[in-house]
DNA sequence: CCTACCGATCGGTAGG
DNA sequence: CCTACCGATCGGTAGG
């Protein structure tokens, strides 16, 4: 029964990985369940014995991605960083997401349009309110002269943006190491918000 | 028959301007041509007379900006800028773009994945010849001591990015003006490409 | 520019 | 997990 569950559960896994990796590529839209179960190696019919719908689908790829970068800036609350240090801290992780994570982060980042009412609210309300706890951190770090003044707004927008270009990395010739990448963009990005 | 052609041309222009804004609202696979008839105000099969097929108009709609872009692009060789006056016109030209000719601009960026295969092709050939020239003029900045050295790849791809993150403004509430958010952005992207 | 319609494909269900 | 199939909708055409 056990085994059962767990051989059930890793089916399902497949499924949703597959499905991201798909949703990835082609989009949201213009993946079919016909498409996803070829890749899956069973009949389109035999999916809905493991998810409930494709949008479900969708839902499981974007939140619990979405619910790592949560937690992640929850948890600097307690870490007793900088201001700078903690906006440095989130920068990498998303651009370590971008590349341990490529094909989740990608969806959750492109293709959240495209989850049903309920869950859109959600995720864009998240959204807000990840973005309005970073401007409160560069804030701060302008009042304590950490951090240069700059609209916090843009400089939010700019970080959070600014990882999505690592995404043609991803596609092209790879000629430079993920850690190179990472540290010129931290350069870059984190330099130029220096008091 | 001068003016018959005039009126021809609008509806076509009409139709594509409509279809720019629900690819961006919506995705391109997401949006039929019975939505887009209707937006127009005519049958879905009306729309035939003006337009050949559904990616026809996806091609014009981000050929016609993309093709924009490369003009500005080569204009700078005989423009007497420094190199870093270079990137910093560059930048401003996206941002412009991104307030100005939103619509189409989001759509190149997030749409081209659907292009077929030749214009496909076309467009990802014409987008590294685009980063790579702006490479060069990040490589000859940072030799000339204009630039800090720092991954010209890097820079390019951060730069180009960044400005994505200006749609969330485009959605969301204004409190900003066009002006404020560019001025600021430039001061961070090409502040900190300073030497 | 419309009515009428094509074949293909979509997400999903029934029943075993 | 499959076969068989549903109603809906897709991009696009014929013919006027």
């Amino acid at each position: 029964m056990a085994k059962a569950q767990r051989k059930k559960a890793s089916k399902k896994d497949l499924i949703v990985q597959k499905a991201a990796s798909m949703f990835r590529e082609k989009g949201f839209p213009a993946t079919s369940m016909r498409d996803l179960a070829e890749s899956v190696g069973i009949e389109a019919a035999s999916l809905y014995n493991h998810i409930q719908s494709k949008s479900e689908i969708l839902q499981q790829i974007i939140f619990r991605i979405s619910d790592d970068c949560n937690k992640q800036l929850a948890d600097l609350d307690n870490a007793g960083l900088t201001n700078l240090q903690k906006i440095e801290s989130v920068t990498r992780f998303h651009i370590q997401m971008m590349f341990q994570r490529f094909e989740d982060y990608h969806v959750m980042i492109n293709e959240w349009i495209h989850l049903e009412a309920q869950p859109l609210a959600d995720f864009i309300s998240q959204r807000r309110n990840y973005v309005q706890c970073m401007e409160g951190i560069i804030t701060a770090g302008i009042k304590e002269k950490e951090i240069k003044p700059i609209l916090p707004y843009i400089a939010v927008l700019t970080i959070l943006s600014a990882v999505r270009g690592l995404e043609f990395w991803h596609r092209s010739q790879k000629h430079y190491t993920a850690e190179e990448l990472e540290e010129n963009m931290i350069t870059y990005l984190i330099g130029g918000l220096k008091a």
